[in-house]
DNA sequence: CGGGTCAGGACTGCTTTTAC
DNA sequence: GTAAAAGCAGTCCTGACCCG
């Protein structure tokens, strides 16, 4: 049977060739922009982490309590947990090649010979071959749903290696001797590959970098083109979740944290790709410290961001467009939901997007009265400009310890906020709480809340009218479109007001 | 070409020191 | 008091060299 190969500029009618050359006898020069697919690559595989090892399982559920993504990766006893070594040559050699040929990608890719990769990577034979194998026989158990770039529902439910290796001189499927080393892809990370929709990355950057750093490029790059795309000054990211998907230690302490991060900050800050970083202590679903950090993107960001919206880059956004439109329900994972901005604003996400930054709830489902007080706001500032004052009056009001818990609360910062956003060029710094004070915040909330609403049951009839009508004229001051609210949602704004008074 | 050995270097996590 | 940086120890990687 005669070998077909797939040149890097393939037809059409070549596509399904079951060889390809991934360019062992090309130019390696290496692409400026690199598309990878956004399912797989996005959660952890590899133990970046010298020194340790690491337990990578993650299971997500939605708020049905159904599991909505578990992802366990099991190395080989035999061959260990693939490293530092196994993820740049699947990120360095594997994923250009992919990039190279193009889609579909072959089940079966030439990637060349021990010494060139050796080259490559500046590593030793023995220890490439073993990581090619690390790789090889580490098995993945997968369960989730992703959006497919043709827009369909895809599943991803195996237990599965994602490729095999045949290594010079060893027997091809086909029968043929192999005159390098091919990797056979399985079928389910075939598929992914296949299907799943890309996304750009600088290859020459990614290549650079230490694999922790390259790790955290991989997981931040998505929330700073998010970010730039956008118009927002800064990108958000968990600390744990980060942790999370990069396979690190996650630490409670913030001196720990700050000293972890700044390692991994470091070569990004210095290349200008990251111009600031800051934190925000929180807790989280479980009460552990965990930190909100904002990433103001740099001048290298940008001119990445300005490139991927040009030529080569065009083609190659489905990516970051399709994470961002992921139904409900179907969110891959849970870093979605920081995510800087929705595709589109709508005074459902503005409600969301309060209760996940003030109290920490997820998949929050909006009443009606919230939703009107959205849209108020909506109509009144535009999406770019709401958004920014529900942030607002969530920092705000951590600043003053006032723990706003309806939506209404963000009322109260509409004027202050907005005079904020119209003098963009004072940045907004995000409210840094410490975190043993921010582990008791949300326990203490609670009881404040009751107590301001105790306070409000028993304050004498002429006081309550009283304070009632000037919270609404204050309203009425700052939002002039509250006018048109329902009594109902008048009320409640007025009330959220006075509960804030009543608490400070 | 594949594999083994080893000294020096790199990296990470943690602690301590320094600067403000 | 806090943030940034330096120092330290342990582990793993890297590169050179050698052998079959």
């Amino acid at each position: 049977m005669a070998k077909r190969i797939i040149k890097k500029q393939s037809s059409e009618s070549e596509a399904d060739a079951l060889v390809a050359n991934g360019g062992s006898s090309q130019n390696l020069a290496p692409l400026q922009i690199i598309r990878t697919e956004t399912v797989i690559s996005r959660l952890p595989i590899h133990n970046l982490v010298k020194g340790g090892t690491v337990n990578i399982q993650i299971t997500q559920r939605n708020e049905n309590g159904k599991v909505s993504l578990h992802w366990e990766v099991s190395p080989s006893n035999k061959y260990g947990h693939p490293g530092q070594l196994a993820y740049k040559l699947d990120t360095v050699i594997i994923n250009r090649i992919i990039d190279e040929i193009g889609r579909p990608v072959p089940r079966m890719l030439k990637i060349g010979t021990l010494n060139r990769l050796c080259g490559e990577l500046g590593s030793q034979k023995n220890e490439l071959k073993r990581a090619l194998q690390q790789n090889a026989s580490t098995t993945i158990s997968a369960k989730l749903a992703y959006k497919g770039k043709d827009g369909s529902e895809k599943k991803l439910e195996a237990i599965f290696s994602r490729y095999g290796v045949v290594f010079t001189g060893e027997t091809l499927p086909n029968g043929e001797k192999a005159d390098e080393i091919y990797v056979i892809f399985n079928e389910p990370y075939l598929e992914v590959l296949n299907s799943a929709p890309v996304r750009p990355l600088s290859y020459d950057y990614l290549r650079q970098l230490s694999p922790t750093c390259q790790r955290f490029y991989e997981i931040v790059s998505y929330r700073i083109y998010a970010a730039l795309k956008y118009n927002h000054p800064r990108a958000k990211l968990l600390y744990s979740e980060y942790c999370t998907y990069s396979a690190q230690q996650r630490h409670d302490n913030f001196e720990r944290v700050r000293v972890q991060m700044y390692r991994v900050h470091k070569p990004h800050l210095e290349s200008e790709y990251i111009e600031k970083v800051e934190y925000q202590a929180m807790t989280d679903e479980e009460g552990k410290p965990d930190w909100v950090i904002f990433y103001v993107p740099g001048p290298k960001a940008r001119a990445e961001f300005d490139t991927f919206n040009t030529k080569q880059g065009k083609a190659a956004q489905s990516g970051e467009i399709h994470e961002r439109t992921q139904p409900e329900g179907h969110s891959l994972f849970k870093m979605e939901e920081l995510t800087e901005a929705p595709t589109e604003m709508t005074a459902e996400a503005l409600v969301k997007h309060f209760h996940l930054l003030a109290r920490r709830v997820n998949g929050y489902r909006p009443v009606s009265r919230e939703l009107e007080q959205a849209e108020n706001i909506l109509a009144t500032y535009g999406a770019p400009q709401a958004q920014f004052l529900v942030e607002f009056a969530v920092a705000q009001a951590a600043k003053t310890n006032f723990k706003v818990r309806q939506f209404g609360a963000v009322m109260q910062y509409l004027d202050e906020g907005s005079a904020f956003y119209r003098k963009r060029s004072v940045p907004v710094e995000a409210v840094p709480v410490k975190a043993e004070k921010q582990l008791n915040f949300w326990e203490e909330a609670e009881s404040e809340t009751q107590q301001a609403e105790n306070r409000l049951a028993v304050l004498p009839a002429a006081e309550l009218a009283e304070r009632k009508e000037a919270a609404r004229q204050s309203i009425l001051a700052k939002l002039p479109a509250a006018r048109e609210w329902s009594e109902e949602v008048m009320e409640q704004t007025v009330r959220a007001s006075l509960l804030r008074e009543l608490s400070s």
